[in-house]
DNA sequence: AATGAATGAGACTTCATTCAT
DNA sequence: TATGAATGAAGTCTCATTCAT
């Protein structure tokens, strides 16, 4: 998990901006989170980080840049997690269930930044194409993770033929759509409850909900 | 399907009065839709509506009163989709693709606004509680509608026991996803990959993508 | 002298439109002169044009096109003093000391802002090609106005050879150093002083400060 | 032309303190000469001169005082080169147009200096009145310099009466108009050019462009 | 003496809402 | 009832200056 940086040991310096930028970053993100990207004020994520107004634009050219070093963060971050599940122990149902887990919880924890990405994203802009690029490549990749896992069962015959990639998005908006419900609705989830409602899904994404009367 | 509003007969002037109110939502419905919210100005709404700016107030008390107004009209189709759907020949899994492909259909009819909407509700608001309980509650009619289509085959041993909403918002989270993808990457969506997406999304919520030996 | 416009009637809220578009210009107009382009902000505009801030929007799409207007207005009427003066009675030499004449009680109206946009002129724009080849133009054309009057005098025998435009140039430095010069050392010129500063532009133009022993 | 300092021998930390004012200056003038003051920002001057933004503070109380600085440098030279047209070699017309020459030149390299000093003087500044006379005082000993020239030739009859101060600004408007304007139009000069057109004003200021019938 | 991170006043611009006509 | 000119609060961003290191 250690992810080594290009270089090891940073000057004294550069250590002490990054952590400043980790800062006005981490205020931007709750506000973003909590009011999205255009109703925040740079005012507000000034005072949030204990900066003055003027000291952001020392770390990043505009309040764009503070939402775009955001959205990298958390691509990054849910690319690690995939990973991570992808490689766990145990079968398809098991990675899969703790792929569905572990989203809910990052989604409980960076979900709202996550709809403010959407809704932004969702508006034309300039940076558009490049941007939206990026991002769509981004998610390609966690797809591309999990559904490697699909494809390993397709392999063996276990689960029938399709585009991972199909199946895969398709969970994702399970998951994200119970995460937001939830959420919505009851504040946050319990670990109980998350465990269910990933157990959930997952049956439903692999077994359906239609009773068989296997084995007659 | 005829909607009896409660006063059958209106007198000229409230007839007229509604007849500009609605070119005014039909404006907005298009603006918000296309542009957000936030960046959409009164001053669009009323070019488009070919009205004085000033006389959209005879109408509707604020920007944010004619969102409310697209609200209503949006929950109010969508329950209307929903019973035809319900209502509609043929058994369950006939019943809930007509649903999804209805859904997809008006998702990208009214997805943007449908999206628009999700935005500003995600955002705390003063009129937040009574409004949020509002939506909330005129949702869970639609999830009923269709609910109660799954506790029909549940009842009959046909779909395992389990709570009808928690299926249904499977179901929307799937259908609203894949309409939402569809949209944003390709920009709309053929009559035969409606049909083809419905039918996965619906295979997928009934039968699951594991592979079943059936021992014929 | 009466310019008819395309239009010779405007309807009253074309008029009144104008009218303040008019007002709003000469307070910049006087701001921009004493104080210059940059340094005047818009709230000052405002307040002495008696308008809120916003205002001024509805007549200007931004501070630049403010300025550009005024530029125009002064480049029609330079345009329209050369031409008075070049078809006024009398030789060269009365035409020439007219225009002398008329042009430091120009620039003692409008010096300042001439002054301001030679400044703004001389700093890059992206609207600079453009704008400037415009202004360019203009000035050009009243040059060619007055390097007529000279140009009839050449063909006449009685002036040297040259290029018209290289003398009325001179002949503009001149009477713009001197005018600025009082303006700046004595605040303003009485006509007196005017008449005596436009004889001695025009003498030293047309003959020069050496003595010459003619007749011997 | 050596200038003595009124104290010929400068402590070492004085003497560095001097190479690192005058750096800053040469950084700083070529700024506000391309960009103008307003547009010149102090992280500019200091990456150009090499010194981190808060070191300029060590050697200038503010930004105006390091263009008071340059006006101070600008002044002190135009005064060197006047003092050495006045005492070259040969007749008036020869000193004159040396000067002439001199000053386009000196306006090609110090032209957008020049200006946006003048720039800066026109408008109202606190530092108002003792600058102003300052600068004017200075000015004036150029003019008197070069004045002095065609009073030993009114003196001798062979330049008609009038104030020499007058005629020496007549001749510095022509100059200052012409190279501006062909540095604004053309980029440069030219020596060729520049020799032209020195003679071409000095012709005018001298002889006038009326043709004499000099009955020889 | 040298540095550059921090600051906040102030600039331009937008736009929902009001109100006189 | 219909209008759109007027408004000013609020937003993003710039930059000269200060000050702790």
């Amino acid at each position: 998990m250690s992810e080594h940086s290009p270089q090891e040991t940073l000057s004294r310096r550069e250590r002490e901006k990054r952590a400043r930028q980790q800062d006005i970053l981490n205020a931007a993100r709750e506000l973003f989170a909590a009011k999205g990207f255009r109703e925040t004020t740079l005012d507000e994520i000034a005072q949030k980080a204990e900066f003055g107004k003027g000291t952001l634009y020392n770390y990043f050219a505009s309040k764009e840049d503070i939402f775009h070093a955001l959205i990298d963060q958390l691509l990054e971050d849910s690319i690690v997690m995939a990973r991570q599940c992808a490689s766990s122990d145990g079968d398809a149902r098991a990675k899969l269930t703790r792929y569905a887990r572990s989203n809910m919880e990052f989604i409980r924890t960076n979900g709202e930044l996550f709809h403010a990405i959407v809704e932004e994203l969702h508006r034309g802009r300039k940076s558009e194409a490049a941007r939206l690029q990026d991002i769509i490549g981004r998610s390609r990749t966690v797809a591309n993770i999990i559904g490697a896992v699909l494809q390993t069962e397709m392999d063996a015959g276990t689960v029938r033929k399709g585009e991972p990639a199909d199946y895969v998005t398709m969970l994702d908006d399970m998951i994200r759509g119970l995460a937001s419900r939830q959420i919505l609705l009851h504040g946050t989830l319990s670990p109980d409850e998350l465990d269910r409602q990933a157990g959930l899904i997952i049956s439903i994404l692999l077994d359906g909900i239609t009773v068989r009367h296997s084995k007659g």
